[in-house]
DNA sequence: GTCTATAACACGATAGAC
DNA sequence: GTCTATCGTGTTATAGAC
């Protein structure tokens, strides 16, 4: 009964943390990925975060403005760890700017590498999957005020490095390129994983490097494709 | 208050029908559709359909069995399309079997035609994304059951028309494609479509001609991209 | 700031009348 | 088969003691 009296607790999510507010929004953290935003409740969260129930409403106001602060605290290193990458890969380049494989590798190893966290789950493209398959007002405004800067980096980048392309054909190609990264990502759960399953084992969703190699093979072949239409120059 | 006095109203699903079980199925496709599994409640459903609260229970048993009782229905004309496509440009090929881009075509179309019901929106990729963001049990069978013996119909098709690829790369790039497909659908109303609004309107996300010619084109240079590493043909 | 207690409401499911 | 009424349980949010 004494709460105290707790020591060595193996709780992953309160221990190491004296804030309140930090504790409740790494607890959130972990119950928005193992359960959808929906189904989570603040119940589970202050249980885990080892809090108040009241505490989430006190400290956030209410359970939406709690998803808002994850997904934000959750993105940040994400875009600007893919800034980082394209400016390093733009650095190294020569006059003409980087190659599109160099463009390529720089979009997809963030991705795949990050996404990764201690415990080799993929949280964050399990929450990109909620947000795009229902899209909340909230949700969109921090989209497009946080992440469109890094793409619109990116499409200058392939627009440079394919000049014979439009960039109506750069921008499928990106969108594209992002849907195949989120496939496979969201499927690299060593034990649910449907490709390892489905190839009897052949492809191995939890090896990074041969993620990001198979990607890096593909996408850049998409991308180096001819222009889908003979129209597509003209709105370059 | 006299429930037989409507006559011209324009409700969506509960019109036209007589049995009530095919107006539960009905109404449930719809708010399934706007809303997400869970946040769909069986007193909206009842209520769409105009028929007791007690019906879902009384003909379905529970909510869940509902749930997958509409999956099913969505996915049995989708997977069966898929199969005559596959069968059709296996028909019409040479002794060597059809093309990449003739399997790649027979995938993507009537992923792209059939997916888009009467009012123009795709739910049922917006079914499958709920149901890959939070894999049930249920519908893990559904699919191990019904769609990946299709897949592997494909797979093989992919494997005979490159022969100089392993089934490894094979599976990864069938993988991709699916992403990149997905990615274009969930995305294809036009309200609120990222891509168009990114793009400045480059893009047009609801002409099917057009996605499916540059689907087609990223993914049969994906496909026909030389095989990712050296190890890779050893798994033929 | 942190707690308990509870308000106010929504849910799925069901019992039992008709 | 179809209905009403309701049970039991869950939810978010808050009022008010400490």
């Amino acid at each position: 009964m004494v709460k105290k009296a707790r020591l060595a607790e193996t709780d992953s999510a309160s221990e190491k943390l004296d804030d309140p507010r930090a504790r409740i929004i790494a607890a959130a953290r972990e119950v928005f990925i193992e359960q959808s935003f929906d189904l989570a409740t603040v119940r589970e969260i202050t249980l885990r975060a080892d809090v108040n129930l009241a505490a989430v409403n006190y400290y956030f106001g209410s359970k939406d403005e709690l998803i808002s602060e994850v997904l934000n605290l959750m993105m940040e290193p994400y875009t600007n760890a893919r800034l980082r990458s394209l400016e390093a890969c733009e650095a190294a380049a020569d006059q003409d700017g980087p190659s599109v494989a160099a463009v390529v590798e720089a979009l997809v190893r963030p991705m795949v590498r990050l996404s990764r966290d201690e415990t080799g789950a993929r949280p964050l493209t399990r929450f990109l999957l909620q947000v795009r398959s229902r899209p909340r007002e909230m949700t969109t405004r921090f989209f497009i005020r946080r992440v469109d800067p890094v793409v619109f980096r990116f499409i200058d980048a392939f627009a440079r490095a394919l000049p014979s392309l439009g960039r109506r054909d750069i921008f499928w190609r990106y969108n594209f390129a992002i849907g195949a990264i989120m496939q496979v990502l969201i499927d690299s759960e060593p034990s649910t994983s449907r490709l390892k399953q489905l190839s009897g084992g052949l492809c191995d969703t939890t090896d990074d490097e041969q993620i990001i190699a198979q990607l890096v093979s593909f996408v850049c072949a998409g991308f180096a494709s001819p222009a889908a239409d003979p129209t597509a120059k003209l709105f370059r």
